[in-house]
DNA sequence: GTACTCGGTATCTAATTGATACTTTCACTT
DNA sequence: AAGTGAAAGTATCAATTAGATACCGAGTAC
């Protein structure tokens, strides 16, 4: 099978496509997804569903995604103020690719778990550091 | 559709999914993972295809791929020596997914990039900072 | 006026990444 | 015998990035 693309080429440096894998394998790009693929939430429902995130990093992050057309932003003139993002049309092409991923997380977790464990006492049995 | 696995959950903090994702969204392996779909290949081979890496974050690399037990590396005792990596079983599995991401980027970098000059431009225009 | 909510900034520190140079082992060349 | 070269890394230090924590401003309710 050929999975290539014509144009581009992920490992070429300064490629547009490495810069793009860059943001998609982001740390906190698929939690975020994983919050808005059901629909638009509220900045503070997101922060409070991606356990560990700080909304330095929250806002940074839904920045850039804005930013990049994966995500759209709109604030609602309210009281207190209300601020929802949602998936663009762009983002949503992305769900499925990002989902794969995480299912196999999901799925592996167990084995790469127990393959550190593995790798962990071989290297105490020949007391590396 | 339910794409939710039972055990895990990437939104969970401290969730072993999330330390997988993680290692996947890695900046390098994707890229190191695209060198080794191949067949096994050898640390100067893959140092020089993924074009930008260096020795040290190349061998940090591999050496967690290995940890995780993703892939394998084989030690020849020739002169001057030999190492190959290749990837494990459990690494395959992860091709198909890491595969569809790649596409996805190297299809949509182009939409990507737009979406970016669009917004820097709208910035400019508000001579925002 | 005090307190509360929401959606963030500001500031400072800790951890990670990256650039560059160096090391080791053995064979081969001169 | 001394120098050169290749492969697969380490070592060292600087720069970038992520994270913890505290704070801010608008507006309404009390």
């Amino acid at each position: 099978m050929d999975t290539s693309s014509p144009a581009f080429d992920v490992l070429s440096l300064n490629c547009p496509s490495r810069v793009v894998l860059q943001r998609i394998g982001d740390k906190w790009t698929t939690l975020v997804f994983q919050v808005l693929k059901d629909g638009p939430q509220r900045f503070s429902v997101i922060r409070g569903a991606v356990q560990g995130i700080t909304p330095k990093v929250l806002t940074q992050t839904l920045r850039t995604l804005e930013r990049d057309g994966l995500v759209s932003r709109r604030i609602y003139a309210e009281v207190p103020p209300r601020v929802e993002y949602a998936l663009t049309p762009l983002g949503e092409t992305l769900l499925e690719p990002l989902d794969a991923v995480r299912v196999w997380a999901e799925e592996h977790a167990a084995k790469i778990l127990q393959a550190r464990e593995d790798y962990d006492a071989q290297a105490d049995s020949l007391q590396l550091p």
